[in-house]
DNA sequence: GTTAGTTG
């Protein structure tokens, strides 16, 4: 390796095309360098062999395949000679000649061949065997195939990655360089979606003027995008204005004016809420317009009622010998009655055998009923947790993915599902985009109950949708607060209710579960954390530091994030013995006593248990413990609750992670016995209220809390991830059209 | 400038 960062360069002729995926053109090649021949893997549209390419990247290395070159990005040069360009048209590379045509067209026009095959035609119908019509088709072909060449050259030198070219070539093909350079900001559409720096860049290269127009409206699309991030699915027209003018360095007016064109072509869409404007790209707006829509008609048509349950209720008291609280009643009779309902509570307010009662008597009354989650393990804590199978939402949807990558369910209105009632769980997590497609997917008058903590983390995905439901009041909701699980007199539950609630916890009252120990820099934050967890708790509650204990962290980075505690943890509670066997994988070491974390869903690894019995299926956020290293057979065994599962090496470096430290996010749906979170400035974005309060939440027995005052401060008052700028509750709240509905349907017979 | 979900 030359220098960090750096990239590799190599030269040399494709020798031949190992494998080529047409659908995103990821491809395989063998090159030959001189001396050698290598293994390149990469983006090439387009590439044949006997072709000279310059590559830049970096050597990987694959489990099964060894030792390969990873192309970021490549030149080529058309084939100069005769014997070169003979080679390449022998190569099959243009479609329509072969071996025999390609020795008889070098020998009718020698090194001028690819010029004549691509500019005429007519004097290529005179080789012997070509009509005049197969001479157009190779033309064309030739064309296309150098197009796509002269494209990726053309953007290439702006850094464009060979990956983004394609998507310019399928959306403009042939006049893809005159559509890029008439307008350079065509690169940051949705189609494509280059980086606005990028475009601007290639823009003043053309010498594109500040304030053009196009280039102002690129800016005003890239912030919306951009948010898209954040969370927001519209921003107040204000705010949007005054960044893309500060993006841009145009005046706000500029802004305001593109703006406006925007919203004249339906690339972007304005909304009043309240006095205030909003604007939308169109298909967030799509998308909460049409969530609002089907509510509004659900609520107009509702589910059929099931009313007298208050014996059913008794029944199941007396069977299961619980007793529930009113509330809990009050949401059982919501469900079956409204067939409409959204439950929400902390952890340990009882919303699981709330949901379990609603359950049975759906399925007493012979209802079908789908249950469905965010989250692979989500949907098997349902399914744990009710004894009825539950899948993720995007397999009971039936996701499909299409050439961006962008998920395209199978199941939606038109193909809806079969069932009269469906649960989805840990709503907090369902983004706009999913709640709209499990909507679309409900057949006419099914049930739909929610569950979910609005105080957790926010979804990945842009929208609101579990805050702007309750916050409408339009839903029925019922939100359970009574808690059942911890005892009143427990500080964590306490100082988790002040946390939710913006109040500062309790940090110096003496406690048995919540503890607060200030420390004032990096270091000492890390080493008191270390110190904790590897002699301080086992030594005083006898907690093992791999079962018991976990340290928390905001994020992965720095001296504080998950990666370097995992290191420096792993090297103390489970240091490297010689009758402990380790195996390195792509550079990461696992070793035998290790604590891992699953981080992808994989439903067919087998697993079995001590008692015979076994399954298939692995989650992402399952974690457990490496309890044997089989250099031979090369394969891990880890002990995951009380299943054994089976890795070979390449799917543990694949799907396994050290879980010493893990972040909050990743801790979301499990509990531990002790919890240690480091509190220090890092990541501002990372410094907010629902996160602090997901951490202390998975904490049963002891949560200690390390480092700074002020952090913790910070944190509880920090909402702006929950205050996400969206449309579904104003669009909720507005009246619904009056005949909305029913024209849909019309539309649809 | 950070985190993170979904599939075969």
């Amino acid at each position: 390796m030359p220098q960090e960062n750096g990239l590799l360069e190599m030269e040399g002729s494709v020798e031949n095309i190992v494998y080529h995926n047409d659908s995103n053109q990821y491809t395989v090649l063998e090159v030959d360098c001189g001396e050698e021949l290598i293994t390149v893997v990469g983006t090439f549209p387009y590439v044949s062999v006997g072709e000279r390419l310059h590559l830049y990247g970096t050597w990987t290395s694959h489990a099964t395949f060894g030792q390969q070159f990873r192309a970021q990005a490549f030149e080529r040069s058309r084939p100069a000679d005769t014997a070169a360009m003979l080679k390449y048209l022998s190569s099959g590379a243009v479609k329509g000649i072969g071996g025999a045509l390609a020795g008889r067209i070098i020998e009718a026009f020698g090194d001028e061949s690819i010029k004549v095959i691509e500019e005429d035609p007519a004097r290529l119908a005179t080789v012997k065997g070509i009509t005049l019509k197969k001479a157009k088709e190779i033309s064309e072909e030739m064309q296309r195939v150098n197009g796509i060449r002269d494209l990726m050259a053309f953007l290439g030198s702006f850094g464009v990655r060979p990956e983004d070219t394609v998507k310019v070539w399928k959306v403009y093909g042939q006049d893809s360089v005159a559509c890029i350079q008439e307008d350079p900001y065509r690169l940051c559409s949705d189609k494509i979606g280059i980086s606005f720096a990028v475009a601007d860049q290639l823009a003043e290269s053309l010498e594109y003027d500040r304030d053009n127009k196009e280039r102002v409206k690129a800016g005003v699309l890239y912030v919306l995008r951009h948010n898209l991030n954040n969370g927001h699915t519209c921003l107040p027209a204000d705010k949007l204005c005054a960044a893309a003018a500060k993006l841009l360095g145009v005046p706000p007016e500029s802004a305001q004016e593109a703006l406006l064109e925007l919203c004249q072509t339906f690339e972007a869409v304005n909304e009043n809420f309240n006095g205030r404007d909003f604007v939308f790209l169109p298909k967030q707006h799509r998308s909460e317009v049409y969530c609002a829509d089907r509510i509004h008609m659900m609520l107009r048509y509702p589910p059929e009622s099931i009313t007298g349950i208050d014996r059913e209720i008794a029944e199941i008291e007396r069977t299961k010998g619980i007793e529930y609280a009113e509330l809990q009643k009050d949401a059982i009779r919501a469900a079956l009655e409204k067939g409409l309902l959204i439950l929400t509570g902390g952890p340990g307010t009882g919303k699981t055998t709330t949901l379990n009662a609603i359950i049975r008597i759906l399925m007493e009354k012979g209802e079908t009923v789908f249950l469905a989650a965010p989250t692979g393990r989500a949907a098997k804590r349902m399914s744990e947790l009710t004894g009825v199978e539950a899948k993720t939402i995007h397999r009971m949807l039936q996701v499909d993915w299409d050439d961006n990558d962008d998920p395209v369910f199978q199941i939606n209105e038109r193909n809806p599902l079969e069932c009269d009632a469906v649960v989805i769980d840990e709503l907090s997590m369902v983004d706009a985009y999913v709640f709209e497609s499990v909507l679309r997917a409900l057949p006419i008058g099914c049930r739909l109950i929610l569950v979910g903590d609005s105080d957790q983390l926010p979804s990945v995905g842009p929208g609101n949708v579990i805050g702007d439901l309750i916050a409408s009041k339009v839903f029925p909701t019922v939100q359970l607060k009574e808690i059942f699980r911890q005892s009143m007199e427990s500080l964590i539950v306490m100082n988790a209710h002040k946390i939710v609630e913006g109040e500062m916890p309790e940090l110096s009252v003496r406690s048995n579960d919540f503890f607060f120990m200030p420390r004032e820099d990096v270091r000492s934050v890390s080493e008191t954390v270390q110190s904790l967890v590897v002699t301080r708790l086992p030594k005083s509650y006898g907690y093992s530091p791999v079962t018991d204990i976990q340290v928390l962290c905001p994020g992965r980075k720095g001296e504080l994030g998950t990666v370097e505690l995992n290191r420096k943890l792993r090297e103390q509670i489970n240091p490297p013995a010689k009758n402990k066997p380790q195996v390195t994988v792509n550079g990461t070491v696992f070793r035998e006593g290790d604590k891992v974390m699953q981080i992808k869903n994989d439903y067919n690894l087998p697993w079995s248990r001590e008692d015979g019995t076994v399954g298939e299926g692995v989650y992402n956020g399952d974690m457990g413990i490496i309890i044997d290293v089989d250099k031979d057979a090369g394969c891990l065994r880890v002990e995951i609750d009380d299943k054994e599962v089976l890795y070979d090496f390449e799917h543990a470096a694949a799907e396994l992670e050290l879980a010493y430290a893990v972040t909050v996010h990743k801790s979301q749906g499990n509990e531990f016995t002790a919890v240690v979170m480091p509190m220090f400035p890092g990541a501002p974005q990372l410094s907010y209220r629902n996160l602090l309060y997901t951490g202390i939440t998975r904490a049963k027995k002891l949560l200690i809390l390390v480092g700074k005052r002020s952090v913790v401060a910070d944190m509880v008052a920090n909402d702006k991830k929950t205050r996400r700028f969206s449309g579904l509750q104003h669009f909720l709240l507005e009246k619904p059209e009056e005949d909305g509905p029913e024209q849909n349907e019309e539309a649809e017979a």
